[in-house]
Order: C-alpha cells, then structure tokens, then sequence
DNA sequence: ACAGTTTGTTTCGGATTGTTTCGCAGGCAC
DNA sequence: GTGCCTGCGAAACAATCCGAAACAAACTGT
C-alpha cells in the first residue's frame, strides 16, 4: 500500500482526508507541523509528500527547499493562494504538482496516484522486474538468479515481489505482513523474519553486505538490489 | 535541449507557445489534429506530450488512450472545461498532469520543467556520493573504503550517510540524533560519539588530522571528506 | 487417511545499539 | 608555560533486536 504523508496544522481536515485516502488504498500520515512532519518523514519513509504552504513556523516552501536538500521524494503543495507566481516558485524550488485551495479531494487522490504511477517500476511494458542478477517476472511468478531459475514457494515468491517493487524503500514488519495477508497488522510473531531468511537463503544472499535484501536495524527490511542497465523505452 | 510535442488545432496559439517555450530552452513541436500528432509523436520522438482536449475529430481523450497503449511518454492535457471529472478522468486515463484552459504560459512550463526534471538522468539525488578514498552509496546502502567495501552497520551507515551528504557544514549531536532518530531533542547521553567512533575506526579513520569526520569542540562533527573529481552537484 | 510440502512459533546465541564511567586532550586564565 | 575545567574517546557493561535451528501446525494432492 502506498503511504503518503501530510503535513498541515488543520487536524480536522487532515482526518477528513485520511478516511477518503484510504478509500483508494493510499496510507495517510498525517503531520500537524514542519518538525513532526521532518521527523515522520524520516521515520515513516513515505512514498509522496503533501505539503500545505500554510503553516505556523516554517513555511510550506521553506519545508520543501529544506527536504528538497537531501531527499528525492515527490512533493505536491496544497495552497489557498493561486498566485501564478506562487505556483511558479513552488514548482521550481523542487514540487512536482501544485493544487490551489480548496480542491476536490477526488482530485487530489488522482494527481497523488498519477505521479505514483510513474515511480512504481512494475508500471512499465515488460511485466519483469530486472536486477543485476536477479529477474523477477510477476506474470510466470518466476525468479531467476544469475540464470538459474530460484525454487521459491508461493508466499516467498509474494515476499520478493513486494521487496523487489519497490528498491530502496524501508519496509517494516508490519508493513509486509499487512501487504503479505490482509490487514492483520498486529504483528508479535517472528514469522517475516524468518521467511526473509528463507528467502535470503535461497537467493545465494548470504554475504554480509547483502546483495539484496538488507536489513534495515530497529526498522524493517529493504530491497537493495540494482537494477539492470538495459532498461526498455518503446 | 528538451523537445515537446503540442497537439492543438489552434495554429496562432501554438505558435505563441512556441515562441514562449524557445525562451526557456524548450523545443515545442506543434501538431494540428490527431493524425499529424501521433506521426509527429514516432518522428520526432518528444520527451513530453502537450495535448489538447477539446480537438476536431479524435478528442485528447481518446488520443491519451492510444498513446498510453504503446508509450510511457508524459502527458499534459489542456483543456478549457474544468470539471473534477474532466481532470480525474484525464489523469486516470495515464496522464501526468492536467492544466485547464485558460492558463498562466509560465506555470505550463514549469510543469512542464517539473516533470522532464524527474526524468533527468543524474539528477536523481540518490547517486553515488564520491569522495576521495570513499564512496557511499545509497541505494545498495553500502560504503567503500579505499576499494574496500565497509562492514557497516544499518544505524553507521545512515549517521556516515548523513554527514556525507553536507560536507563541510558543523553538525550539532542534537541535529545528527534528530535525523537518525525522530526528535529526540534532548540529549543527555554520548550515543552520537560512541557512533561516531566506531564508525571512524571502521573507516580506519583514526590519524590526527581526521580524513573525513572532524571534530568541532564544543559543537559538533563535520565531514571534510575531499570530493572526487566526477562528482555530480547537490 | 497419509506423506510431503509449506507456513508459523519457540527458543537461544550472537550482533547491534545505548549507557556509564574513567582517562585524556583541547581550550582558557593567569 | 602551567594548572584548571570542560568536552571528547574508548572500554566495559546492559538492553534490545535479529538470524537460524528445531519443532509444530496447516495445507496439498493422492
């Protein structure tokens, strides 16, 4: 599930979006100011980030030039303003979207999706997912490692699709556990641990700076695979 | 310099646009219908796809569809109604971003500018970070001593990532917590200097005039890593 | 019903991280 | 330069978290 956060001092209204989010399946965390929404964004790694220009404190701008220094992630500002100038500067100072205040909601959820649709790597032609060494293949449920096509079982195979979708990201327990299964969410049990291990052992991906799977200390776990270089382009 | 196809039966507009889009170093393209727009589309093979909705014959609708059937190629639509619908629907259709009708030039070309940004290779931020006898990198989480790659820890890694990515700039123990962890704020332990050297003994970085983490009496750490030569900027 | 496979739990050893404490070095006053 | 005080480095210890083996439960196909 996609997970975006929000940072906006109205708590009303970040609820109010939170239960329609969730209608799409997207995650909403929610930050009532710019230090909690630094700190969630750290903590939380989330996939998009929604910033309200009106804040107390910091403003919306200054956030993003701020996070802008040392992260990549997509920003869409939320505005009462609809200065073109406004728009503008929030664009280049590193935002990928703009949407003036006040705005559907439905829209917002679609401009959210369709700047994640892009980053998703299973969006592209070929189904497969390809790494260095690794070629995940979501439609023949296959992986193939260094050309030798891996035995995995159907709950291990679910497990690297879901690592392997999304390089770079911190995945916690609860988080692949509750994409795994349904919303079990309550997690006591050591059961992804050990699947990762399996997993991990049956990848060859014993060494100690892991080609693949790494774990990612007090978190989750996270896909560190590189993807191959022969990318497509239709 | 980048090139954009404009699909609009409004020859006079297009050639505004044009000429508006020439002063920010973009090429536009311009097509009339939808069958000089799809050939265009093959021939010239744009970065970015500028379409109209309301068209005589085949709607920006339907030339999105077709379009999206055999390219990942961002899409723009322009339109003069401003329905929600209208919008979500062109973006569910796989378009990247929807601008009504009639609009500010310089906000379409920084959307424009937006998005070609994202495809930019390179200016990913999550390049390989090089320094002189070091290079950390941070989607394979892994870090390189003098062609050696470091055993590091999840939590050594992140503090080395941190310091890394600002060189030069005095980093309080305050600010190095809060980043590694959520805000903690107060500090009354020595958690970052313990961090701090074993993460220097590991980067065998125990000489006097440290090679990459500096001491700041009474404030904090610095990195003073030397940049490598092929270094992308921040 | 049975055997084999797959998935979940328990448990323990080891790795990682945090705290305390002590010795030493850098800065400051004289 | 000398002595003092503050802040830092590192060792030792404690708390927490992870990896894997062993075992149990659930599922599959016959």
């Amino acid at each position: 599930m996609a997970k975006v956060l929000l940072i906006d001092d109205d708590r009303k209204h970040s609820e109010l979006l939170q239960a329609y989010f969730k209608r799409f399946g997207i995650q909403l965390v929610c930050a009532g100011d710019a230090q909690e929404g630094l700190r969630k964004l750290r903590r939380e790694d989330p996939d998009l980030l929604l910033l309200d220009v009106m804040l107390p404190g910091k403003d919306g701008f200054e956030i993003c030039r701020e996070v802008r220094r040392t992260s990549d992630i997509p920003i869409i500002m939320l505005t009462a303003r609809g200065d073109v100038i406004d728009r503008v500067s929030g664009l280049e100072l590193g935002a990928d979207d703009y949407v003036g205040k006040p705005f559907e909601p439905r829209e917002l959820v679609a401009r959210v999706q369709a700047i994640l649709r892009r980053l998703e790597p299973g969006h592209s032609r070929s189904g497969k997912l390809v790494f260095e060494g690794l070629v995940v293949d979501p439609d023949a449920r296959t992986a193939i490692i260094d050309g030798q096509p891996a035995d995995l079982t159907s709950m291990e195979f679910e497990l690297l699709l879901i690592l392997a979708r999304r390089p770079g990201k911190k995945l916690s327990r609860d988080e692949i556990l509750s994409e795994l299964r349904g919303i079990d969410a309550a997690i006591l049990t050591r059961a992804v641990d050990i699947m990762v291990s399996r997993l991990r052992h049956k990848l060859g991906d014993s060494a100690k700076p892991s080609r693949f799977i790494q774990t990612i200390w007090g978190r989750g776990y996270s896909f560190v695979g590189v993807p191959a270089a022969d990318a497509e382009s239709p």
